[in-house]
DNA sequence: TTTCTGACA
DNA sequence: TGTCAGAA
């Protein structure tokens, strides 16, 4: 099974600056909802000075994205903001898990089986998040030989 | 051409 | 929130 070992990212993302005629192609927010919600200070622009062309980060393109979605599904904008910085917040302790749980993954003809490393303290049994051929998923717990 | 701020038949 | 004006 293919080890996953790359703790050096090919892209720092900190670098990725968009400005906010690229923010509303790529999300479909309006330049004027943009500086409405930075005016209530739901989302803030890299280092803003005054009267100069917005930059945003890629991370605050994906908060961005993330309260336009919420908002499409209905929920007033403080809401929608809300739930997207809840999201948000979760992220990093989402890519900490993955990152040190992640041990590799197999991919075949008729299933994908992802490698999640041991199950107890013994090594006894090892985990895997299984995909089937129908993009059911689930996890399956198999005794290490 | 794009973005900025302010204003509202 | 859209849209227009006037400026940069």
């Amino acid at each position: 099974m293919a080890e996953l070992n790359s703790d050096e990212p090919f892209i720092d993302t900190n670098k990725l600056i968009f400005g906010i005629g690229q923010v509303q192609q790529i999300t479909g927010v309006s330049g004027r909802q943009l500086r409405y919600w930075e005016s209530q200070n739901y989302i803030s622009p890299i280092d803003q000075k005054k009267g100069v062309s917005r930059q945003y980060s890629l991370h605050t393109l994906f908060l961005i994205f993330h309260i336009n979605r919420f908002i499409q599904q209905g929920f007033t904008l403080q809401a929608a903001v809300d739930h997207a910085k809840e999201f948000d917040a979760q992220i990093p302790a989402l890519r900490q898990f993955l990152k040190k749980q992640l041990k590799g993954v197999e991919i075949s003809d008729d299933q994908t089986v992802i490698d999640f490393g041991y199950f107890n303290a013994q090594r006894t049994k090892r985990v895997y998040g299984v995909i089937d051929r129908n993009g059911q998923t689930f996890f399956e717990i198999r005794d290490v030989k």
